[in-house]
DNA sequence: CTGAAAGCGCTAACAG
DNA sequence: CTGTTAGCGCTTTCAG
């Protein structure tokens, strides 16, 4: 592997000047000319862990999902490579797994491997002081430090389902919602959904379920613990054989589908006795359309956000503190034309 | 951040001394002692790059994938990702979106930086020297170069199939190929498909079209091209009314589940007039099988195999030239019971 | 077993 | 505009 020094030797200039050209400096054209050719004589690149030693930049940026089963953070991902690919920087995983003690532990090799920033989705709580000085954009979730995030308008996105469920002819609405954290950015949700069904005085209630976190519904099937709670949750939603809503908005696409699966199998109609909307709208690879009709967020327009953020956060060492990203209603069937 | 050098200082012995201590060579206990504290109390941590520069190896490993809108290579990645974090090593992910150039820059930024081992996943053809010196183990191709290749057991795979749809009692069979390149692994289901039909004297026929890459099918919804190509081919397979197989096995899930959604608009039952299999067997998110029946490889015991060839690779510089998995036949309602 | 010292390949300051 | 030089933080001889 050829260095700098072979370069500087093969051209008959001094180092410095190999390092200008390989810098985009300005040298006078006839180095450049002598360097370059070199530079392809020897097939020579630079020696990023080199570069990086000396200039504590590394061009690498750190992302750490929760997994890889949830099509919605694989598009992510996909878009984060492409903007980073854009800007010549390396991308580094990591998942997660819901576990706190690795995402800890990466943080701190990233941290000590200067990377130049991360972007994190990630359902634990950070220490502060981790994050200190290291340029962090999250997803979905606040962590003071002058940590940007970045968000979908969730608020709207209540809204929205509330809106669409009853201009498709839902005039009974349930929210049902699991999470675990009510102080982060989807929780707004619920608020959208109220805010519309109190402005035109439509019947709804919500069902909350605090005790179930992201790990029961991102996998390919759900815990047997999460289902056995729809279920439970929904048995007492009947009066006789009458279910009590004609639609419902739920937390997830994932939880979406489980309930039209109870539904159904209680010889209810969907979409024509009961509308469901869930949250995310991930196609479905190969079929093209969400599991469930859904209110879209869009993983490519969170990734672009929340690589300008972050490279503007890295840039000038601040950055807006929260990002909205725009959602739509996308159709997977279970709402009526 | 504090440095070896600060570890040295605080803890009262040398430089050397430390780094013996942080890379787990022998010291005399107390020194140990004071180093390991101090440590703690500096919240030191290794320099990565320095460590890299010095010793010229890296425990990161690149990974290469042509898309991550594929189950299939998100499922990979995140098998490989465990794999990784096991042994302590970094992940880099490139997602080369079929783009030559850009495997081609990819490989030589990965040389220069180091990285210990590239996994790739990619139908180019890649330049043999790009790969010289460079620990490289691919998936379904092979490279030459003493470049291993981890595959599923593709011929096996193409054997099951027949089979299965013939056990479950089709008897007339067709196999419905797209790809492009003929040398490679998975083009020997092929084989395995004919070899079980000639040996039960099943009547059978094959269809091969090899302008179509994976390209074409990866993506979210297939390309108008490729729809109107199988649109095409299945038109010349009815006679009259009637469709001439009761059996088709799909080179990809995906081309099933067009074929599929082609034949239920012909009012043609499935699987009752027709089964189908597919390839890959990925389950959908939430739902928890396949959208179509299928011959399932296991990204999982791909990705693991595929890091231990890879690690085999690094530390001896040889590796088995070819490692096969076993695959089978899972349910996804495009078969009989 | 420990400490001193060389140098990995590069950048950035400085003097020429 | 160019060449020289001092390290970045670490590992690894090599004496002691």
């Amino acid at each position: 592997m050829a260095t700098i020094k072979d370069v500087a030797k093969d051209s008959g200039v001094s180092l410095g000047t190999v390092s200008k050209v390989i810098n985009g400096l300005h040298v006078r054209e006839d180095s450049r000319k002598k360097v370059e050719a070199s530079i392809k004589k020897l097939n020579y690149n630079v020696n990023l862990y080199a570069r990086s030693l000396k200039a504590s930049r590394t061009n690498d940026i750190a992302v750490i999902i929760p997994t890889m089963e949830n099509s919605f953070f694989t598009l992510m991902v996909d878009s984060i490579e492409k903007e980073l690919t854009k800007k010549g920087k390396r991308m580094l995983i990591c998942i997660s797994r819901n576990d706190d003690s690795k995402i800890r532990s990466y943080i701190e090799m990233a941290r000590n491997s200067k990377v130049d920033g991360i972007f994190g989705v990630t359902y634990s709580e950070i220490d502060k002081t981790l994050l200190d000085n290291m340029p962090f954009v999250s997803f979905d979730r606040h962590f003071g430090n002058n940590s940007p995030c970045v968000s979908s308008d969730n608020y709207m996105g209540g809204y929205i389902a509330a809106q669409t469920l009853h201009e498709k002819g839902s005039s009974n609405l349930l929210c049902f919602w699991t999470g675990s954290d009510t102080d982060s950015e989807p929780y707004k949700r619920i608020q959208g959904f109220k805010d519309y069904c109190e402005e035109k005085k439509i019947s709804y209630n919500v069902i909350e379920h605090l005790n179930f976190n992201q790990t029961d519904t991102d996998m390919m099937s759900a815990s047997k613990g999460f289902k056995s709670m729809v279920k439970g949750e929904l048995e007492n939603c009947f009066a006789g054989k009458a279910f009590k809503y004609d639609g419902i908005f739920a937390s997830s696409d994932h939880l979406g589908y489980i309930i039209k699966e109870y539904l159904v199998k209680k010889k209810i109609r969907i979409p024509e006795d009961v509308q469901i909307i869930g949250f995310d709208g991930v196609p479905v690879r190969g079929v093209g359309k969400p599991i469930v009709s859904s209110i879209h967020q869009s993983a490519s327009s969170i990734a672009r956000e929340g690589m300008r953020v972050l490279f503007e956060l890295i840039e000038n060492g601040t950055a807006p503190n929260l990002v909205k990203i725009p959602v739509k209603f996308v159709d997977g069937g279970t709402t009526r034309n």
